[in-house]
RNA sequence: CGCGGGGUGGAGCAGCCUGGUAGCUCGUCGGGCUCAUAACCCGAAGGUCGUGGGUUCAAAUCCCUCCCCCGCAA
């Protein structure tokens, strides 16, 4: 069967990788151009291409694949499309391409989650259970029928990023089974409960604001799913990790600053303990480490910390 | 050459501008005190101040080189 990959991120390199280990023929890969990042804007090439350049395939990066795609994906003639976060939208005319179709690994149990950062808002949303759903890809934003589906629960304390890490090999291997029950006949197409969708934009940076009158359990949250970007912010620290803790005070009051007990910040709701946070440049480091080269005065506001 | 911040005992920082004895908060080790403790007291070990060169009587500090780390720009 002939299989072509759309994908761009860490998050869609084990599904890749499962193709070539199960044996299926990847006859090229789309994915994002490269694009100059990082310090001094070196450019940088998505982790996809990496990976299918190792394995020596065809590798196409249209700036649209809508526009400049279209006679490549043609010409390799696939059977079956695979995309994984590949981060652009296919129109009718590239699904109509596949005689088989093409089918999206989607980090989140559909119909919830729609969109193109459903783990960070799942976390955010103050979620339990999560996981990845395997569709057949159609005109609309995640809307396709589904086929398989894996869930998974959320650790305690566990950050976007890790979770991301575990979904993708979950992810992976659903991708393995659905080609597999595709192979013998088998795959159901389960429509999506379209009543009971929800479908959450892009982040973005001004997200990361925390908002001290919410509740201890939504901060908790907020930091945990905007990690590791784009992060929650607090008087100019980002907040890495953090739990939820008793305390009482005015929104944003620092309770406690102490390098053998932590840093406790009040919310509106309870407090919150604050475990690991993030300097303007510098490292990622425990906060009772932070305090012991930047005291903080207790009572004051966590907001007007740098 | 996109912009900016940083590299100082094990950790987090100060000192640098205005060269001249290595400082602070912890940790570690030893001792003491206490029913006890994230408490307190006494003492000790531990640093080629990222690298290489230059200026100087003298460089963590001033000048140049290179390496590494972090943030912005998604």
């Amino acid at each position: 069967m002939r299989i072509v990959f759309m994908g761009t991120p860490d998050f869609a390199v084990p599904s890749l990788e499962a193709l070539y280990e199960a044996g299926h023929e990847v006859v090229g890969v789309f994915t994002q151009p490269d694009r100059p990042k990082g310090r001094g804007n070196k450019m940088v090439m998505p982790p996809v291409k990496t990976i299918a350049l190792a394995h020596g395939t065809p590798v196409f990066q249209p700036e649209r694949i809508k526009k400049q795609g279209v006679d490549d994906l043609r010409s390799l003639a696939p059977d079956l499309c695979v995309t994984a976060a590949f981060g652009q939208i296919l129109s009718q005319e590239i699904l109509d391409i596949p005689p088989l179709g093409t089918i999206n690994v989607h980090a989140s149990l559909l119909p919830r989650h729609r969109g193109s950062a459903p783990i960070a808002w799942g976390i955010v949303m103050g979620d339990k259970t999560f996981g990845v759903t395997t569709m057949m890809t159609d005109k609309g934003m995640d809307t396709g029928d589904m086929l398989l589906k894996t869930q998974t629960p959320l650790n305690e304390g566990e950050t976007c990023g890790e979770l991301t890490a575990r979904l993708s090999l979950m992810g992976a291997q659903l991708l393995k089974e659905t080609l597999i029950a595709l192979k013998k006949g088998e795959l159901k197409r389960i429509p999506q409960n379209h009543e009971a969708h929800s479908y959450e934009p892009m982040l973005k940076k001004e997200m990361g604001v925390v908002d001290w009158g919410k509740t201890g359990e939504e901060i908790v949250n907020l930091i945990h799913g905007l990690n590791p970007w784009p992060c929650a912010y607090a008087g100019g620290l980002k907040l890495l990790k953090a739990k939820k803790a008793p305390g009482r005070g005015r929104p944003g009051e620092i309770l406690m600053a102490d390098p053998k007990r932590g840093l406790m910040v009040a919310a509106g709701d309870g407090a919150v303990d604050i475990l690991e946070l993030q300097a303007p440049g510098g490292k990622v480091m425990a906060a009772k480490a932070y305090l012991l080269g930047h005291p903080m005065n207790i009572g004051g506001q966590i907001d007007d910390a740098i």
